[in-house]
DNA sequence: ACATACATGTCCGAAAACGGCCAGACGTGG
DNA sequence: CCACGTCTGGCCGTTTTCGGACATGTATGT
């Protein structure tokens, strides 16, 4: 518990730390590269969380899908957060693509910053949406973790930049 | 009919299959070493183009004169192309006396490069073009095909190269 | 309201790379 | 001296590549 009135958990992935918190309502954020406070080599809660992002790296890629979730955001950013979970894993979409899927065919620019802005890498897979010429684009944990996930998920990833 | 719009017709020759592409206007393309598609020993439709090819093979080397065609390129290439069927059969060119009839003497390395994106070889008789040193130069089929044809015709061949 | 910042995409012009070449300059071996 | 080969610099149209300018929709901050 903190001062947010959010429980906390922590979990060691190949992209590094990731911070949960959640509350009784659902999963509220994941945080990737956070640092884990000391003296706190153990999990302190129960939660489905923690397990599920296990599998998730463990291969079972669609172990994400079920659990519930909080988005605390905009309306625009909403649907296009609603958009992404829709993605499957293994695929990917270009920008504008997605702009066009929240039916705002040229929003494409602002359905990056969207995408910066979510709260919940990983399980809403920003990480699947790539420039349009097939480069990376940009993701929040850092490129490398995005390369990683793609990856993971069998995707094919272009080579330069 | 294909996804192009135009009409599809084979033919084999001493130098490989023939692919003949037209529509109402006149043959768009013929291209020298392409694939049958399966189950298609038999032409399909009756046409001009198909049996002007069989009597050139044949020995009557000007049969393909008089065929309507269709030069889709840029200014400089249609010049070319056009001068191109102005050379008799078993007579020679080098690229540099091509230039100079098209008007741009200097210009006999672009004629080289009009030369391969000639999309109607054999009727336009790029394969009379050969280097000034008497070299056979370029085919876009392969040199062999370009040495046949020149036989064919009764041109002398240069022997080395 | 207005200005600004973005995990973009498109277009357009300039610059460089790329050929189915050629003539002239050298070097070599007869 | 001649008859080769090889190398070099220049030639020209086309294609590809690259960089900058601009349009664009949200969100945030004044």
């Amino acid at each position: 518990m903190n001062a947010t009135g959010l429980k906390c958990d922590w979990l060691s992935t190949p992209i590094g730390t990731l911070r949960l918190q959640f509350d009784e309502h659902g999963l509220h954020s994941v945080d990737i590269g956070a640092s884990r406070p000391r003296g706190n080599a153990e999990h302190t809660t129960v939660n489905p969380y923690r397990s599920a992002f296990e599998r998730y790296f463990d291969g079972e890629l669609d172990a994400l899908d079920a659990l519930p979730v909080v988005m605390d955001g905009t309306t625009f950013q909403r649907s296009v957060w609603q958009a992404l979970r829709s993605i499957a894993p293994g695929s990917t979409v270009s920008y504008a693509q997605l702009a066009d899927k929240v039916g705002n065919p040229r929003a494409s620019r602002a359905v990056g910053s969207a995408n910066g802005r979510n709260p919940l890498p990983i399980i809403v897979p920003c990480h699947r949406v790539i420039s349009a010429d097939g480069t990376l684009g940009g993701f929040s944990a850092g490129l490398k973790a995005k390369r990683w996930l793609l990856q993971h998920e069998g995707a094919s990833v272009k080579l330069k930049a």
